[in-house]
DNA sequence: TACATTGAAAAAAACGTTTAACTAGCCTCT
DNA sequence: AGAGGCTAGTTAAACGTTTTTTTCAATGTA
């Protein structure tokens, strides 16, 4: 590999003065200046990352911390996450904490050791590990926003209140929900968005919260079965809605012609379930977009106050909701 | 960040001193060794890795380069190659080409820039893009084995002649073939695996090529339509096996009743499809994390001679043939 | 006693950049 | 003509490590 050194033997001028034309420094003359761009393309020079790292203290390079890449909500996310971020120069670092804090933790331990310059992070749990805090860099929080941290994310108060509207034009108003976790900000806002959007005309038979991971417990699985009154199931997310639709197929009662059942998020599985699944659609690609964007903000200067970019939501409608 | 300067004086004590100590030096006193190490932890030092890659030429980083992360046969690869990585000490830098050749290429310039100590890479096409070349690193191929490269991956033979087995013993014989591009060794091996087991007793009655990715060629959708006198449809993946799966029920054809079908991979799709997909199960986690152990042993030491490594697999029987 | 050998530690150089401080030459202004 | 200011450069220091070389004292040997 060319270093700056080599260039500025063969131009015949300084070090110091090659790096400043690299850096698009003013003090340089036209002249030295094209020869040294010359002989750079020529010599293929890239700039060595570390040595410039060790300088700036900058890397160019972001993390990119999250719970599960086999939750097929993420690996769109990350896909966009990459891309955005190449197209900035900007290299990723993946941690996949599977779920666990300690990984996450470790994670955050390796990049800060890296000295990324900046970290999107889909947070596991509810607490803030240590590292995270000497880290010193920006992050940007996506899908789970949390106070005082910046974030881009899903209107998913939207999402909650288009299912209510859409329920009712179906028809439905017996509801069973199966909520995700209550400490998660984002699944609140799904359920109070649904649920609060028209109080007087839906109502809720039953409610049961599971993980976003979607493994029933004993107790949800116990109340589908019994599923009293409920013609509609508003699960918390898709993967929940298809280990119900699942669950409930074993035991003989079928979606949507006994009971109706709606998702969120429209993983790629939403649409390859049978019957496919009514679901709410998250601009992934445009989330992850926006968040190395909103991070490279952050990284670059000043200190923008904590705000949460929110996209809209739309709803996707298949097979999963009958019109009663 | 503490330095290892910081160090040195704390301890008061040279700062070469303090390297020796911290690298496993033999050349320094057992009390000093102790309050230095003593020191170090009180500290919470964590050597400056951009230092270090300077200094010593590595980075302790490696890249991994995907055709396509929302394609879900990766998801468990990256998951198993981050989470192995993680245990040695090793970052994994992410680069999602979008089945691209130009997103390869720069995204291996990227890791090159970095200085990334290798990479596992998936490769997209059959071409060897030039910033590999000049990189200079050891590189592992990650299911899709080239001649002269080192490479881990699935008996893809074995996988077919699993499968040429299972139709036997589920009594058919006239099979349709959708296989998978007859440019990737993967795709071949499969093929060639389940047509070669029994040539006498198994009938190809016709044969279509189609892209890894899934979608279905005019030819492929009118080959399917006709049907011919295939009883079973054998899939190069599971990809193609679902979209044909769902082109027929389209056309009222239903899987298996009408015509049965086996894909090849085992993703996660191939669980949550109705009819459940009957398949070969790669060993996905052990692939990554093997490739992960052969990239370190090429990086840590001596050129050991390229070959592959080649994990058995299994049939997983669901319900998408029937026995007849 | 003189001299080589060893062990423990320090000093200094090096990796590839960036940047602050400096300099030489030229121009402009009184 | 001399002071001051630009312009276009150069020199040198710095970033945090590792590694080579050097130093110094203690020990062993003849």
């Amino acid at each position: 590999m060319a270093t700056i050194k080599d260039l500025a033997a063969k131009v015949g001028v300084s070090v110091a003065t090659v790096s400043n034309v690299l850096n698009g420094k003013p003090n340089v003359g036209a002249a030295v200046r094209q020869k040294v761009l010359r002989a750079a393309k020529q010599l293929g020079y890239r700039p060595h990352r570390a040595a410039q790292a060790m300088r700036k203290g900058r890397t160019r390079a972001i993390g990119l911390v999250l719970p599960d890449l086999t939750n097929p909500f993420f690996p769109q996310l990350a896909q966009a996450v990459e891309n955005t971020a190449r197209n900035l120069g900007l290299l990723v670092c993946l941690i996949d904490s599977q779920g666990g804090a300690v990984g996450e933790s470790d994670g955050l331990i390796l990049l800060a050791q890296h000295g990324v310059d900046g970290v999107i992070w889909c947070p596991v749990g509810q607490h803030v590990p240590a590292p995270l805090r000497t880290l010193d860099r920006p992050v940007v929080l996506i899908d789970r926003p949390r106070p005082g941290f910046a974030a881009v994310h899903s209107n998913y108060l939207m999402g909650g209140q288009l299912l209510a509207q859409y329920a009712l034009q179906q028809g439905h108003t017996r509801i069973g929900l199966l909520s995700g976790p209550s400490d998660l900000e984002s699944a609140r806002q799904r359920r109070n968005g649904f649920v609060r959007a028209f109080p007087k005309r839906l109502d809720v038979a039953w409610e049961v919260r599971v993980g976003f991971d979607g493994v029933l417990t004993r107790e949800a699985r116990d109340t589908l079965l019994r599923r009293q009154r409920a013609t509609l199931i508003v699960a918390g997310n898709d993967l929940i809605a298809i280990n119900a639709i699942h669950f409930l197929a074993e035991h003989h009662v079928q979606v949507p012609d006994d009971v109706s059942v709606t998702g969120f998020d429209d993983i790629s599985w939403a649409r390859i379930v049978s019957p496919r699944l009514t679901t709410i659609a998250q601009p992934l690609a445009a989330i992850g977009t926006r968040a190395v964007e909103l991070l490279q903000e952050r990284m670059a200067g000043a200190a923008i106050p904590s705000r949460a970019t929110v996209f809209d939501v739309t709803l996707v409608e298949r097979e999963s909701v009958k019109n009663i």
